[in-house]
DNA sequence: GTCTATACTATGATAGAC
DNA sequence: GTCTATCATAGTATAGAC
C-alpha cells in the first residue's frame, strides 16, 4: 500500500471536511499532501470522485468503529451517547471549527448532482446508523425502536456539529448532548 | 424593486440548496434565472458572496415565518411540530430531494472560509432558533429550556433534511418528527 | 440612470508525454 | 510513476445600448 496514496485520501478527508466537493481542488489537495504532482491520476484513474468516494469511504468505517468503542460495554448508554457527542464538540472547538467530517457537506452537495457521491454518502450514514442501532439494542431497545433511535441521534449529531461550526463555538453540540441523553432515558427501558 | 434581481435571488435559493455555495456557479444562476449575463455585477457589486449572503437572509426570514405560522396557536406544539417536520418531508420528495433549504450546505462549506458567509448562515440560524424558542415558551418552556430545545429542534431538523436527501426517501425525516414530538411531550409542561 | 453583452484572467480538472 | 500541457469554465470587470 502505498504512502503517498494513504497521504492523498487524509487530506482529501480534511480539506472536503472544511470546504465540501466543490469547493476544494484538485491541487490543493496534492500541494497539501506533500504528494508528488501529477501522481494522482495515477492512483486514482477515474479522477476527483474516485477519490473522494473513497475518502467518505474511510470516514464512515473510522467513524462507525468510534461509535462502537464509545458505546459498547457501557451500561449507561443515554450517558455514554451524551459523552460521545461532548467528545465531537471538544474536537470541532479544538480544530477551529473546520472539523466536524467530511460527510455532511458532500452529502448535501451532491444528493442529486452525483450518483456515485450519493452512493457513497448513502452507505456511510448506513454504516453509522447500523453502529448506533446496534448500542440501543445491546441497551434492551427492540429492532425497529433502536432504528428509529439511531436515525434520530444521526440526525441530532449531524445537525449538531453544522450548528457548532457555523456558530464556532461548541455549545450547541454540548446542549444537544444533554437533549439527546434526555431522550434516550425517557424512550429506553 | 427590480423584477430581475428577484429571480436571480429566488433561483440562487434553488440551485445552493442543491449544490451548495462552491458547486453553483453565476452562469448557471445567470442562464437558469433568464437573467442576462454582465447585469448580475449591476445587482450585486460585490459579486457572488454578496448574491449567495442575499439569498441566504431571504431564506431565514422565509423559514422563520413559516416555522411561526405553524407552531403559535396551536394547542399541541408538540403534534404541530412533528406536522411541520412531515410537511417538509413531503416537500424534499416533492422536489425530488433537491430541496432543504439552502443553510445547510452553505454553512458548512464556508465555516471558516468566508466570514461574510459565515455570518449569514449564523444569523439564519439564529433566527430560525429564535422562532422555535418563541413557540417553546408559548408552550409553557422557561428560557433557557425554550432555548436548548430550540436548539435541538433545529439540529434534528436540519440533520433530518441531510438523511431525507442522501437517502432519497423522506422517511427519516418523518422518523425524525415522531421522536421530536415524543420529547417535546415528555420535556414540556 | 438601468441594464446588457462581451472580454479578461485565473484556476479547475484532466490526459498525454516522459 | 511523475510532470507538464491542454482545454473548459470559473469569477470578475468594463464598455456600451436602451
Amino acid at each position: 500500500m502505498s504512502n503517498a496514496r494513504e497521504q492523498i485520501i487524509a487530506t482529501t478527508c480534511d480539506l472536503l471536511e472544511e470546504q465540501g466537493y466543490h469547493g476544494t481542488g484538485l491541487n490543493q489537495i496534492l500541494k497539501q499532501s506533500g504528494a508528488p504532482k501529477g501522481s494522482l491520476y495515477y492512483y486514482f484513474p477515474e479522477g476527483k470522485v474516485e477519490l473522494a468516494a473513497e475518502a467518505i469511504a474511510r470516514t464512515a468505517t473510522l467513524t462507525a468503529g468510534r461509535i462502537r468503542s464509545s458505546l459498547m460495554e457501557r451500561d449507561d448508554v443515554a450517558e455514554a451517547l451524551a459523552g460521545f457527542l461532548r467528545f465531537i464538540a471538544d474536537q470541532v472547538e479544538r480544530s477551529g471549527y473546520r472539523a466536524g467530517g467530511p460527510l455532511t457537506a458532500v452529502a448535501m452537495e451532491t444528493a442529486t448532482t452525483n450518483q456515485r457521491l450519493n452512493l457513497a454518502c448513502r452507505d456511510a450514514f448506513q454504516q453509522i446508523e447500523v453502529a448506533f442501532a446496534e448500542a440501543m439494542r445491546v441497551a434492551g431497545a427492540s429492532d425497529t425502536q433502536a432504528a428509529d433511535l439511531a436515525t434520530f441521534i444521526t440526525a441530532t449529531i449531524e445537525g449538531g456539529i453544522i450548528l457548532s461550526r457555523t456558530y464556532h463555538s461548541g455549545d450547541p453540540l454540548r446542549r444537544v448532548a444533554d437533549q439527546l441523553a434526555h431522550h434516550l432515558r425517557q424512550s429506553l427501558p
